[in-house]
DNA sequence: AAGCTCATCAACCGCAGCCGT
DNA sequence: GACGGCTGCGGTTGATGAGCT
């Protein structure tokens, strides 16, 4: 037996409000005022659903509404609230007057994470700088930007797979397409951790790890930040972090500082908890580019909202 | 000018939580 | 505690228009 619909779906309405339906909508809420979504299409009226008619007032049709562009200002604020609360959108509205979850969330997949798409690039080496205050307007911008759909799809290449943690290898069975897909586009992309799962190998080593292909999560969005709102990256000087031996160095020693800060061994920790990468730092140090992971806690896999972020080569990009 | 790609925004869908019975 | 209805939330989709080739 399947979930019963919201609401009688048949001689219901869809589709875009026309001006009618919103007067008829705005004359009976403010003589009834809100709520009872369920039987107020019914009383109004309307041939819409309740859940509709909700969305149309939430969203459109309240009174307290701001109007026109998110400022620079709101901007920094839902990006500051979305460290806090990650993707609750809701939470986020209710700090900011006049502004709704879905305009917030609109507003930050068309946008905001988007900052975070295009990054820098290195594969080259060759002495490029890329203005991060670039990134920041780019809504004139239509050539080489990665859309929503095309991340997704190629996000859909990069889960976990099961048996390694945060930084797992990517598949080297990836095919030539995939990764001519994948190099043609930005060489960064948020994902959603959510269905993935971090497991419980400690013991990553070099060997299982390609380099040049690592992925950050959660905290790493966050500290991205500071790259976002600092001066330019020479990616001459961070293409330092491609260097093979270089790479091979830092994630050894980054096992064994993950070793270190975990007290109990993998074998004493109950079968719910699960080591996971949950933090990057990253500095600049007059000449050179320091990167810092730490593992903090266990048991990340019941996260809801982890964030990764994952870098990969891109030979065209800038 | 036509066709294509992509960004944006509005709306829909399914799920989970709350609450009353 | 179980169940069902209602509501709110977050993810996703679809329509539309603008820019590009």
């Amino acid at each position: 037996m399947g979930r019963s619909p919201c609401c009688e779906k048949v001689g219901l309405k869809r589709g875009r409000w026309t001006a009618e339906e919103d007067e008829i909508l705005i004359k009976y809420i403010q003589s009834n005022g809100e709520g009872s979504w369920k039987s107020l299409p019914k009383n109004a009226g309307l041939l819409r659903c309740g859940k509709s008619c909700r969305l149309r007032w939430i969203n459109y049709l309240r009174g307290d509404l701001k109007r026109g562009n998110i400022t620079d200002e709101e901007d920094e604020m839902i990006v500051m609230l979305h460290k806090a609360f990650g993707n609750r959108w809701s939470m986020i509205a209710s700090h900011l007057p006049g502004r709704t979850d879905n305009e917030i969330k609109n507003h930050w997949n068309s946008r905001l994470s988007r900052q975070t798409y295009r990054f820098f690039s290195n594969k080259n080496k060759t002495k490029t700088s890329l203005d991060i205050a670039t990134l920041v307007d780019q809504k004139k911008r239509r050539g080489g930007r990665v859309s929503r759909n095309v991340a997704k799809k190629y996000n859909q290449n990069t889960r976990f797979s099961k048996n390694t943690m945060s930084t797992t290898k990517r598949s080297t069975t990836m095919d030539k397409q995939d990764d001519q897909n994948m190099s043609d586009c930005s060489n960064i992309v948020i994902k959603d951790t959510k269905e993935s799962q971090v497991h419980d190998n400690i013991n990553v080593t070099c060997e299982e790890l390609e380099l040049n292909w690592l992925e950050f999560q959660d905290d790493g969005l966050l500290d991205m930040d500071g790259f976002l709102q600092g001066e330019a990256i020479d990616s001459n000087v961070v293409s330092s972090m491609n260097d093979d031996d270089e790479i091979e160095q830092w994630l050894a020693e980054i096992e064994v500082e993950n070793i270190k800060k975990n007290e109990r061994s993998v074998d004493e920790k109950e079968d719910h908890e699960r080591l996971s990468l949950n933090s990057l730092e990253v500095c600049y140090n007059e000449s050179k580019w320091d990167m810092e992971f730490s593992f903090t806690g266990f048991d990340m896999c019941d996260e809801e909202d982890n964030m990764l972020v994952s870098l990969w080569e891109d030979s065209n990009y800038p």
